[in-house]
DNA sequence: GTGTTCACG
DNA sequence: ACGTACGTGAACACC
């Protein structure tokens, strides 16, 4: 039997538009509803593959309800602006998508799809509605299926009723639903029903009586309660009138016929030009990448202006690439890409000129060291994007001498918030240009060229049009110090790091694994013998049904997909059953040995025993580096056990030893001199301990009487005021009543009033600007701030008053960074960087050096920037990590 | 590929 | 009415 499929637009897009998180164009349109509306869509396609396809709006205008009961949905808010403007976004794409969309005024989408599903009825189509409206269910027949859609932070459920899912789920028959509500009422609608009967009531009337219209026919054979039977009497008006709101209409005046849905049950057949160009216009790139667009040739190629002009060929020996290099003037742009470790291809551009070399199509042993001795001239400015991947990859074979522009790096300053810095979205997110596309290139090129290096020849052409531009905005964001003097060097820094890397002792930690993995074998025996079987530990899933069905602990926490087993939780159920105590100890231990034993063992280099850890410049929104393969930055120092990873990262040998330089209190530091807060700045300056200084003011008592558990509260507090603080999760950390927590709150901000209006100033400034700005101008957007949603709104309000703070931290130790480095380098030192961990940095140093470099490091450290309190560092050594802390 | 948990600052 | 502090990355289970 051929499917009709029938969406309910409205309903699926406000769903979409309160369950998925913010989402806006670069112009600032909000797109989650439209995002979440799609998605929904393309399951609901794939899910029921249907013949015939069309969609139904509400009209603005009064429908015949409102007309019949003025107070009919009246007491509905307004829709939200924010949802409103993307009612016709979804129009346009579905018109785009040749999906029929109706709407009739005077009438509810609800009535269309009760017309349509009448007219599949009648011509023997299968009809599925989906809506997010369980209204609909009075639709279901053994043809009709009422699709109910969830969506949940961005994730679409559907549960299928027919008319038998109806009745085992309700116990009523679809048509029964409306004559429940005709008693009951509908507060969301404003259906009156008869007061004083609600859901329990009125379903088991129906449930006995099928109809209102059979019990107030019969109303003298019924058998209820006298004060019942006087509210239904009293209700007879009430009861019908909600009956006629309730039900929905299915001869609506529509003209619809089967031609204009037919659909070949595909999404493919959704991804029109059209499309293309509404949702690349709204930045829904997740979409476009689901629709996949690759083989459909209807995408217009949009203006290839960065190309007019420009020529590129390919050369494969080292008389062609040197007749070029002699057309070279005083900057070039290149491109690098690799296979794995080894250099694969390269581009260079001079001017409107471009050459691709495939390394596997030449002889790499004379091209390179060609490449090298340009790349090291110090007479020619480079440009290129990852500048790193090439000092890293090529660090012994190419000396990249003078790289003055990294247009991944200039764009990760000028938005922080891409997900990807790859030269190929920057193309695409600055010009609109898809290059890995096929496209009319054969015009391009002067030359005939391989397919092989068109497309890197593509992107190195598009360097300096890229330069151009992310310079300027550079500019205009007054980001040229930052980018120059932080961002730029640092890229040789991390790029030195990596190469550098940090030794590890191999068969300390292969020990330190077998320890762990007996221990967590006695463990698991006692768990299973405490759970009475044996069952996966390490599933979240399993436990939960373990310790909340069989051992019958109180589940008091819910996760989206069943019962949580988190720490906390676990924490509280302590006491309760003995198996916790072992659960907390087995997932410390295991967590230990997978993530930390087993998992850094495969990443040790077997050239250098050492490891080579990617510190990572454009991942972070705040300006933080990051870490990763492995995560250098999340080495265990919390507990005893687990710091004794430590002592498995050691210097080269005993001629070396390890200086770990940390700065203290750095983001409350910042904060004192940001918020220019006297009696922080005071605490500072006298070099006091911040935490009891804290904990004596809110709680007005002596500095020498602060008792080690106030001084820890006042610790939870400052940190929670740079995190944005919330009583509840105050209250949740310290496990103090909700109130309690605020009342420290309050005596806070009454102490620390600097901070108060820091506060309320960024948080107003944020709102107005729709971003916030580090020391250095490093500049976070918060889009969040947009949205009318509370929870995002205050999710907004504490990014802003968090991100100046970490992200001027970041910006003070990069530049710290930078200068160490230099000096190491000035200094004619063999000691170096080897890790950053945010507001702590290690050298690993000659022992000669020992004394310079920790000289270098406090020097360098404390007076990388000035500011109103002095910065402070804490500095040790010694042959392994875990004794350089 | 996503969700949960947990390691760090 | 709703969820609950900022920023990360990795391992594992499960779909």
């Amino acid at each position: 039997m051929k499917k009709l499929l029938i969406i309910d637009s409205n309903s699926i897009i406000n769903r979409a538009f309160y369950g998925v998180r913010y989402l806006s164009s670069k112009d600032g349109t909000p797109t989650n509803a439209v995002y979440g509306f799609l998605n929904t869509l393309f399951k609901l396609i794939e899910e029921v593959k249907p013949n015939y396809i069309c969609t139904a709006y509400d009209l603005k205008a009064p429908t015949f309800r409102h007309k019949m009961y003025t107070e009919y949905k009246a007491q509905r808010k307004p829709m939200p602006d924010g949802l409103k403007v993307q009612i016709p976004i979804s129009k346009d794409i579905l018109a785009a998508m040749n999906i029929k969309s109706f709407e009739c005024e005077g009438y509810e989408a609800d009535d269309i799809i009760g017309t349509v599903s009448k007219i599949c009825d009648d011509n023997g189509i299968e009809c599925y509605i989906a809506t997010g409206d369980k209204d609909d269910l009075q639709l279901a027949t053994d043809k009709t299926k009422v699709i109910l859609t969830v969506t949940k932070s961005g994730v679409n459920e559907t549960v299928y009723y027919d008319e038998s899912a109806v009745m085992d789920k309700y116990h009523v028959t679809p048509s029964e639903f409306i004559d429940i509500k005709a008693l009951m009422g509908d507060p969301s609608d404003n259906i009156p029903g008869v007061s004083g009967i609600g859901e329990k009531t009125a379903i088991s009337l129906i449930e006995k009586y099928k109809s209102i219209e059979f019990i107030y026919d019969h109303i003298d054979e019924i058998d209820l309660k006298d004060a019942m039977l006087k509210k239904i009497i009293d209700g007879k008006e009430s009861a019908f009138l909600s009956k006629t709101l309730a039900t929905i209409i299915r001869d609506v005046p529509i003209s619809f016929n089967f031609s204009e849905c037919e659909f070949n049950g595909n999404i493919s057949s959704c991804a029109t030009p059209e499309v293309f160009e509404i949702l690349n216009k709204l930045n829904l790139n997740s979409i476009i990448k689901r629709l996949d667009f690759s083989d459909s040739d209807t995408v217009k190629t949009i203006s290839e202006d960065i190309y007019k002009n420009t020529v590129f060929y390919e050369i494969n020996t080292v008389e062609d690439l040197n007749s070029f290099i002699e057309t070279i003037g005083d900057k070039l742009s290149f491109i690098c890409e690799f296979n794995g470790d080894e250099l694969s291809s390269i581009a260079i551009s001079n001017d409107k000129k471009a050459i691709g070399i495939d390394l596997y199509n030449s002889d790499r042993k004379t091209i390179l060291p060609v490449l090298n001795n340009l790349f090291k001239r110090e007479d020619i400015k480079l440009y290129t994007a990852n500048a790193k991947e090439c000092f890293v990859k090529l660090h012994n074979i190419i000396d990249f001498h003078n790289i003055c522009y990294d247009v991944e790096i200039a764009a990760y300053l000028i938005n922080p918030a891409k997900s990807e810095y790859s030269i190929t979205s920057l193309i695409k997110d600055y010009f609109g240009i898809e290059i890995d596309k096929q496209s009319d290139t054969k015009q391009l090129s002067l030359f005939d060229s391989d397919a092989d290096v068109t497309s890197i020849c593509k992107k190195v052409l598009a360097i300096e049009p890229l330069y151009k531009k992310t310079s300027e905005l550079l500019e205009k964001n007054n980001q040229s110090y930052l980018y120059n003097e932080v961002e730029l060097p640092l890229i040789r820094v991390l790029a030195d790091m990596q190469i550098y890397g940090i030794k590890i002792d191999k068969d300390q930690l292969n020990e330190f694994s077998v320890q762990l993995d007996s221990k967590i074998k006695t463990l698991t025996q006692e768990i299973y013998d405490l759970a009475g079987e044996e069952f996966n530990i390490n599933s979240p899933k399993q436990l939960g049904v373990i310790l909340f069905e069989k051992l019958g602990l109180k589940s008091f926490k819910k996760t989206k997909t069943g019962y949580s087993t988190g720490i906390e939780v676990l924490e509280k159920l302590r006491s309760s059953h003995p198996i916790i105590e072992l659960l907390i100890e087995y997932r410390q231990l295991t967590k230990l040995k997978s993530t930390y034993c087993d998992g850094l063992l495969p990443v040790i280099n077997p050239q250098t025993g050492r490891i080579h850890s990617q510190f990572n410049q454009t991942v972070t929104v705040t300006g933080r580096i990051s870490s990763t393969e492995p995560n250098m930055q999340n080495i265990p120092v919390r507990t005893k056990l687990g710091r004794e990873l430590r002592k498995m990262f050691i210097a080269e040998n005993d001629k070396y030893i390890l200086v770990d330089a940390d700065y203290s209190q750095i983001e409350l530091r910042v904060l004192a001199h940001i918020a220019n807060d006297k009696t922080m700045l005071d605490a500072f300056k006298n070099n006091e301990d911040i935490h009891a200084v804290t904990a004596s003011q809110v709680l007005g008592i002596p500095l020498s009487e602060v008792t080690p558990e106030q001084r820890s509260s006042a610790k939870a507090v400052n940190f929670g005021i740079v995190y944005g603080i919330g009583e509840y999760s105050l209250s949740q950390d310290l496990k103090i009543p909700v109130k309690e927590a605020k009342a420290y709150i309050n005596a806070y901000l009454e102490k620390y009033h600097g901070v108060r209006e820091y506060m309320t100033q960024i948080k107003a400034e944020a709102e107005k600007n729709g971003y916030v700005k580090t020391m250095m101008n490093r500049i976070r957007y918060i889009p969040e701030l947009k949205s009318t949603n509370h929870n995002i709104h205050a999710f907004g309000e504490r990014v802003a008053l968090n991100t100046p703070i970490q992200g001027s931290a970041a910006d003070i130790i990069k530049l710290a960074m930078v200068k160490v480095h230099k000096r190491l380098i000035s200094e004619n030192l063999k000691s170096r960087l080897i890790l950053q961990v945010h507001d702590e940095l290690i050298i690993e140093s000659p022992k000669s050096e020992e004394d310079i470099v920790k000289k270098i490091l406090c020097e360098e450290m404390e007076n990388a920037v000035n500011l109103n309190v002095p910065l402070k560092v804490d500095m040790s050594s010694g042959n392994s990590w875990y004794d350089a802390k």
